[in-house]
DNA sequence: TCTAAACTGTACACAACAGTACGATTAATT
DNA sequence: AATTAATCGTACTGTTGTGTACAGTTTAGA
C-alpha cells in the first residue's frame, strides 16, 4: 500500500479543486469533499492537515498546468513574427478562458488576501507568462520585426488587448466559454491594434 | 420615528459593505455586523429579510457611485481629443483602483455565480462606462480626430490598455493602491499605444 | 401626556462545520 | 500466514452561524 498514496492524493486534489471552484472556500465543506472523493474523513486528514493547507495545495497546483502549452507557438521557428503572435493569442485565450480556469481565477482573486496566496499565484502563472512573451518580443525587436520599445510593457499591453473583450465578462459570469471561431476573431482584432502600434 | 429609518438603513449598508469587503460573504457574520453598526439583531432583520438580500443590496449600491464622476473629462469641451482621453484615463484609474473599489470588485467576482449578481453588476457599471466612452470616441471619429473604426471595440481596447499594468496585480493583492504620479505615467503609456493605433 | 412605531438585549432553536477518537477492515509486503 | 500501513465508518466535541421570540425601552408625533 505504498504506491496508492500518490494516486489517492491526486484524486483528492482534483475533486477538491472542483468543489472549491463550485462553492468557494468557505462554503465548501470537508464532509462534502469526503462524499465526493469516496473515502472517509480520517483518510482525508491523513493527507492534509487542515482545510486551509489543502486549499493552498489546490490553488498552487492549479496554475502551472497549461502554462507551458501556451508557449508552443512562440517556439515555432517556421512562423513569422505576426503569425507566431496570432497563434500564441489563440492558444492563450483558449487555455485561459475554459470554465475551470475561470473558476480557479475567481477563487484565487476571492482568497487573494489569505496569506500571500495572491502573490504566489501571480508569480507562478501570469507573471511568468508575461516574461516569456516579453523575451519573444525583445528578439523580434532586435531583428526589426517590431519597433524598438520596452518589451515587458509591450507584452503587458498585448495580453491586455487579447483579454480586452473577454476578461471582465468571464470573471463576472456574464458569458460562457467562447468558441474557437470567436476566439480567432477576437485575437485578430487584438493583433490588428497591437501591430498598428508596434509594427515597424 | 419615520425619518430615521433611511439614515439607519444607509448606515447599515455602509458598514455591511466594509465588512463584506474585509471578510467575504461567507465569513462575514450578521452578529459582527450588529456589533459594528451598533444596533441589535432584531433591528437589522427589520431592515433586511436575510443576509443574502442584504448582500445583494450592498453590491448593487456599490457600483454606481463614482461612475458619473469619471465621465467629467469627456464633457469638457475645452480639451482636445487626446487631452480629454488622457484626463479620462487618469480619472478612470484613480477611481477604480482605490482599495475599497478593488475589494468590492473581488467580492463581485467571487460571488458572481450567486443568482444573476455578476450580470447585474456588469451591466450597472463597467458596461455603462464603456458605452459612454464609445459615444465619445464615435464623435471623435466623425470629426476626424481618430481614424474610422468600431467605437465600442476602440473603447474596450482603450480601457484594457489603461488597466493593463494594474488590473491583475490589484485583484490578486500584489500591489497596493497606486500613487497619482504612477497613475499619470501608466495613463501616458496606455494613451501612447492607443493613439499609435487609432490616430488618423 | 398618550400612543404607536421603532429599537434594544438576551436568549434560544436549529443546523452546519472543522477536526478528533477509535475500533473495525482491507490489502500489500515478508 | 503474519505483519503492518492505509483505510473506513461512525460517533463525538466544541464552535459558529442564521434567523426568531419576546419582553422591555426609547423616541417621535397627536
Amino acid at each position: 500500500m505504498r504506491t496508492k498514496t500518490e494516486v489517492k492524493k491526486k484524486a483528492i486534489l482534483e475533486e477538491a479543486a472542483k468543489l472549491f471552484q463550485e462553492l468557494g472556500y468557505e462554503a465548501a465543506s470537508m464532509a462534502e469533499l469526503c462524499a465526493r472523493v469516496g473515502g472517509s474523513k480520517s483518510t482525508l486528514y491523513s493527507y492534509f492537515p487542515s482545510k486551509e493547507e489543502l486549499f493552498f495545495e489546490v490553488m498552487l497546483s492549479q496554475f502551472e498546468v497549461d502554462l507551458v502549452a501556451s508557449f508552443a507557438p512562440l517556439d515555432d521557428a517556421q512562423l513569422g513574427c505576426a503569425a507566431a503572435l496570432t497563434a500564441y493569442g489563440n492558444r492563450f485565450l483558449s487555455l485561459n478562458y475554459r470554465t475551470e480556469v475561470i473558476a480557479g481565477a475567481r477563487l484565487a482573486i476571492a482568497e487573494s488576501t489569505r496569506g500571500d496566496l495572491g502573490k504566489r499565484v501571480y508569480e507562478r502563472a501570469p507573471l511568468k507568462a508575461r516574461r516569456r512573451l516579453a523575451e519573444f518580443l525583445a528578439t523580434a525587436m532586435q531583428s526589426k520585426h517590431l519597433r524598438e520599445s520596452e518589451p515587458m510593457l509591450a507584452a503587458t499591453q498585448l495580453i491586455a488587448l487579447l483579454k480586452a473583450e473577454l476578461d471582465l465578462e468571464a470573471l463576472l459570469n456574464v458569458r460562457s466559454q467562447p468558441s474557437a471561431t470567436w476566439i480567432a476573431a477576437a485575437t485578430d482584432r487584438a493583433m490588428d491594434t497591437f501591430m498598428r502600434a508596434y509594427a515597424i
